[in-house]
DNA sequence: CAGGATCCTAGAGGATACTG
DNA sequence: CAGTATCCTCTAGGATCCTG
């Protein structure tokens, strides 16, 4: 494989894309934190609409960074959990996350001044 | 203005808020290699639109991550470089970029199959 | 409970023309 | 050369209603 970054699609484009919906990284870090149902990521994320939720949800299940279990009961119950693969996600988050948080309170200084 | 908002938006939105737009990770990417003009840029990133590169190169001068020079010839000519604070992305792009190489030849494995 | 199906809107991005 | 200024399209996402 080529690994000429500049021929190819940008890799960073892809994370992007993986986790560049609206919600998509709230929904990510909730489960990395435990297994949840539907009904669950609802309450932790009230702002998220239920078509948005599923939506996104199947694009992350699609990546295979999440797996979806659906237990034949009465009601429903579906659980959604980080696979192995989707875990290897978490490293990368976490130096997104220092950044971010970094680049966060240099505004709030900026702005302050 | 205050940081009343103190909601914790998740870092990792910051991020791709940041790096978020069509071409702004293809554009910081040539601007780690060198210092560009805009119609070196132009010339990179063949499928940009003037508009949407002019706009994307002010969103990323606003937050800090890149500096223009305009120096007063004619013809015009005005430079784009990484700043200082700017090359601190370049840790969190490595690590986000071989993620998504890896993802992206995971996709293509199982397309093929 | 965990969604599917519809309809609708805002804004990201594209196309084109013009300019100091 | 390095942009503005308009106008237009397209789709991510929201709101609402329905169901196994």
């Amino acid at each position: 494989m080529n690994t000429m970054i500049h021929t190819r699609e940008c890799p960073i484009e892809t994370v992007i894309n993986v986790l560049g919906g609206k919600w998509k990284p709230m929904i990510y870090w909730h489960l990395i934190e435990s297994t949840k149902r539907f009904s669950d990521l609802e309450r932790l994320i009230p702002a998220v609409s239920q078509k948005m939720l599923t939506q996104h949800l199947r694009d992350l299940e699609k990546e295979g960074l999440i797996v979806r279990t659906i237990h034949p009961v009465v009601p429903p119950k579906v659980e959604y959990a980080l696979s192995d693969y989707g875990k290897t996600l978490i490293p990368v988050l976490e130096v997104m996350c220092a950044w971010g948080e970094n680049h966060n309170e240099r505004k709030s200084e900026e702005s302050a001044s």
